[in-house]
RNA sequence: GCCCCGUUGGUGUAGUGGCCUAACACGCCUGCCUUUCACGCAGGAGAUCACCGGUUCAAAUCCGGUACGGGGUACCA
């Protein structure tokens, strides 16, 4: 009875905070699976609570979709603009029979769930509004929001409503558990159960693919689509993501929305293929994948049907991966994109280099850091000693074990006149003439490169001394070993 | 409480009745490389496939129960 075989998805999310990397999780699939089908992809905001809705998420999550560089083939639609719509069908559903109007105040409704509790009986609603038989005239006249009204939906006594899910199979409900349930509120929105059900049959979705929490309303969905005599999509519930304590990811667990990963520094590509591993997975052993390796991959039969816990140290192995494979003048963007945003923060750097210089700086360091960045976030800290000539350097970290204060002191002396003299200040060049020189100096060569990279780097850890000194330049050079004699002194 | 879904090393996954003496990746450890760090390379530790019972010549794989985890139980989505 299909009226067609066209693929159309959608992502749903409610404006009401930021777009979560679970929300993220469930873009991806839909969008993947609409990319690997030649289908369609819809964007809709369901902003069907006024209570809740908050403008600014809104725009988070098209950011964030935008930054992933998920496109959507139509929308973004807002529920909120078809209201007509709802309450059309919700109308509909009482001359048919299937819904009535019911006054019931929240006040009774709170102390039927007290009493049921107390006699340890579950707390449903009573269904007692069947049996009031408000007209559409009452409700017309009578509805406010001091005597609100609602229309629910008539839900059969008994029986079963078994659904399938795409990913487990046949699902089965009984009606007993299910109570008659609110399908207009009193302020004439649709609860998420009308709406979305109206969107999708509107919309002609043919794959609901959702988060595994809708899965015990969906008895309510095909409720509805019966009722309505609609074509049911196929469900496809998919698993949760779990914070590393197996409870429900929260911001505990660490940056928990799509733009919070963006100023982390991590490159859109790494999260995307990263989450498109949770829950899913292409069956080889391949994890790194490039986008068209995964819509080619892609299939809902390989979505497990289990929840997974988010990894971040696996995520930022990934996204170093990723770095690691740009190429050096993408990666400089990058980085020098994320120093910028510090130096306007105040943070490192903020000693103002000129932009000319800092330019071509970057990109000659960004080889020498490629492969020590996970996230770009970590850029300052790797790019700063290159830019200052003087930092604290304490004593002690100048001295390795077993040498003494002039020794390093003379052979820095020594490194000074041979960096003047050199012609080619290049790496391999100096390497063989320090080399010599260690010889000459009768220490070995781990004894003077180390108090070399300290005078140099200030730290401990660097990338390969030559190549940094080359960066630093000669003069600079000079400069930070002076220094460290001046310590040392 | 009740209903639904799930359960393979710490984590993500592979495995769909014999090839499993359980594979890959992250993480961890060791060594090599680099006289640093990282990358890379080579190894290693880590799983009685939640448990119990059944079906079968044969079960991580099929069936049932138990335990545990997750989800739902709103005029929220």
């Amino acid at each position: 009875m299909n009226n067609t075989d066209k693929i159309r998805v959608r992502f749903a999310p409610s404006p009401t905070g930021n777009l979560h990397i679970g929300g993220v999780r469930t873009a991806i699939f839909n969008w993947l699976f609409a990319k690997a089908n030649n289908g369609t992809f819809i964007l809709r905001i369901e902003d069907t609570d006024q209570n809740r809705y908050d403008k600014d998420s809104e725009d988070s999550i098209i950011s964030s979709l935008n930054w992933l560089g998920i496109k959507w083939d139509e929308g973004p639609i807002r529920q909120s603009e078809k209201q007509e719509d709802y309450i059309k069908v919700a109308k509909e559903l009482i001359d048919a029979g299937w819904a009535y109007y019911d006054d019931t105040t929240s006040e009774e409704l709170e102390e039927l769930r007290k009493q049921q509790i107390r006699e340890k009986r579950p707390p449903r609603y009573d269904n007692r509004g069947r049996y009031k038989e408000i007209t559409h005239e009452q409700y017309n006249a009578n509805n406010s929001t001091l005597n609100p009204i609602v229309i629910r939906f008539k839900v059969p006594d008994s029986g079963a409503k078994p659904f399938y899910d795409e990913i487990r199979g046949n699902v089965s409900f009984d009606l007993k558990e299910i109570d008659d349930f609110v399908i207009l509120k009193s302020d004439g929105m649709p609860t998420y159960h009308l709406a979305h059900v109206v969107d999708d049959h509107e919309m002609k979705i043919s794959h609901i693919i959702r988060g595994e929490e809708w899965i015990s309303s969906t008895p309510r969905h095909v409720l509805i689509h019966d009722a309505l005599d609609w074509n049911l999509p196929k469900y496809v519930h998919v698993p949760l993501i779990l914070g590393k304590d197996k409870s429900k990811l929260s911001k505990r667990h660490g940056a928990e929305s799509a733009l919070e990963y963006k100023e982390k520094g991590y490159l859109p590509e790494a999260l995307l293929n990263f989450l498109a591993l949770l829950g899913w997975s292409p069956g080889d052993n391949k994890e790194i994948m490039n986008l068209s390796e995964i819509i080619e991959k892609f299939t809902i039969k390989r979505i497990l049907g289990h929840p997974a816990v988010f990894d971040p140290e696996k995520l930022e192995w990934m996204n170093g991966s990723y770095i690691r494979n740009l190429n050096d003048e993408e990666l400089s963007k990058y980085i020098l994109n994320e120093i910028n945003k510090d130096i306007k923060s105040g943070g490192l750097l903020s000693d103002s280099v000129d932009s000319n210089i800092l330019i071509s700086k970057i990109s000659s360091i960004t080889p020498l850091i490629k492969e020590r960045l996970k996230t770009f976030s970590e850029s300052s800290y790797l790019v700063e000693y290159f830019f200052y000539d003087n930092f604290k350097i304490e004593k002690e970290k100048l001295l390795p074990k077993k040498v003494e204060s002039f020794q390093i002191i003379e052979g820095l002396k020594k490194l000074i006149e041979l960096i003047i003299k050199i012609e080619e200040f290049e790496p391999e060049n100096l390497e063989v003439q320090f080399r010599k020189l260690a010889e000459d100096l009768n220490l070995k060569a781990g004894q003077l490169f180390f108090p070399i990279r300290i005078a140099l780097t200030g730290r401990k850890e660097s990338p390969p001394l030559f190549d940094t000194m080359k960066v630093i330049g000669r003069e600079s050079s000079i400069k930070r070993l002076d220094n460290a004699i001046n310590i040392l002194n």
